[in-house]
DNA sequence: CATTGTGAACAGTTTCACAGCC
DNA sequence: GGCTGTGAAACTGTTCACAATG
């Protein structure tokens, strides 16, 4: 699925060259629109054109109300006694998630995690390419992963800078992701997507994302033991 | 770092039967929770004891109040005038999260994603050890991975089922999520990790967390396209 | 006397109900 | 008639200020 899979219908609309500031989000509000857009994309594949705030929400668990306010948090995108316009409303989330554009990744340690990252293919679908990948092992350096030669962290600034690398994302060990961190400030990123269960440290004009995967798995053991029903 | 990882001071109170029923926390707060717990074992590690909410808040970027909001929705745990003893809030927290036990792990997809989760060292020290993995493909069938053998998803339901296995791990293409999510409920799990963007359907008493990668690329381009300063 | 625990004020989020429009 | 957009109400989570206390 995702931004790759057509079907029966024609494509969405091509991206465009994105660059228009959007208001910031609600936290909870963009969660949302990650589900409605993954959603949406769906129904366009299936050559869906027209959907309502109360079908969007059932299939997502969510009420008619919550749809309606959260779509409307971009603008009036619905047309009353009809419902959304499937194409536009992408359009609309794209814009406001920032995917109405591409954008290139490096990556920073080549362990097991991080080469699964380079070949996942949904990162690809979604607008999302790896540009340059990196790591601290001599061993690893000039193997290529996906068509990427793996280079030494000690080039990561100048080819980082070079490219116009926007994103960094760190697969390292928890005591190197800081040292890394700077390294990927220093190149001039404006975000950092950080799988290390550490917590960075970076200037306020750069963003960071954590995705630690024990975390996770937190979440769902506190889930199960404090269940009320079972 | 996380729960294995001891140096100068002595070993942490060792796991107890885990089996109390603990109260449901707020989101927020359990997200805080895993910030917490890894930061007071990172202490523990370097022979800290006592640590105030307000160093505590300072290196997690959190205000005092927060801190101690939070700690105290799992009991009065600190002492006014000296703070709080880390090995005792480590306890606590381990309890409120599930983690004062250890987790049998099934995991189902043997693509790139899933055998570097099996890989991943960070889990098993944190309690949480796969116990047996699957796949469609017979061609994978029979391999080993990290001493695992790989099954068909075929054997999934008598083998978790005999196995007790508690939770679910789904790391396959998006259109098979759903049944290998009925397949997981059919054989006893209490909790599914789903790394699949889709939105599964499960009975109430099994809790899902979802962890779609691409989500958290969406979260940073977001930040980064919203960003006020800059 | 430094630091927690906590009620009360504040901010953010969700739900509700219905007016407005196609 | 069906469905969106939206103010107001209800709820949840955060910040503040200070009394309580080891």
């Amino acid at each position: 699925m995702a931004a790759g899979a057509s079907s029966t219908a024609s494509p969405l609309p091509a991206p465009r060259g994105g660059g228009a500031v959007v208001p910031r989000l609600p936290r909870a509000v963009l969660e949302r629109f990650s589900l409605y857009l993954r959603e949406l994309e769906a129904l366009h594949a299936r050559g869906v054109t027209t959907v309502s705030s109360q079908e969007l929400g059932r299939t997502l668990g969510l009420t008619p109300a919550q749809v309606r306010k959260d779509l409307n948090a971009v603008g009036p995108l619905g047309a009353r006694g009809v419902g959304y316009r499937v194409e536009l409303v992408v359009g609309a989330l794209r814009r406001a998630i920032g995917t109405d554009r591409t954008w290139t990744l490096a990556l920073v340690g080549v362990g097991h995690l991080g080469s699964a990252l380079v070949r996942h293919a949904g990162f690809r679908e979604q607008g999302f390419y790896f540009t340059a990948i990196f790591d601290r092992l001599p061993e690893l350096c000039g193997r290529s992963i996906d068509g990427l030669v793996v280079q030494h962290v000690d080039e990561l600034v100048p080819t980082v800078r070079r490219l116009g690398i926007e994103i960094g994302i760190i697969a390292v060990p928890p005591e190197q992701a800081q040292p890394v961190a700077e390294l990927l400030v220093a190149a001039g990123v404006k975000g950092i997507l950080n799988f290390a269960p550490a917590a960075l440290e970076v200037p306020p004009d750069v963003q960071v994302v954590n995705a630690d995967l024990g975390f996770f798995l937190e979440q769902l053991t506190h889930h199960i033991v404090s269940m009320p029903r079972r």
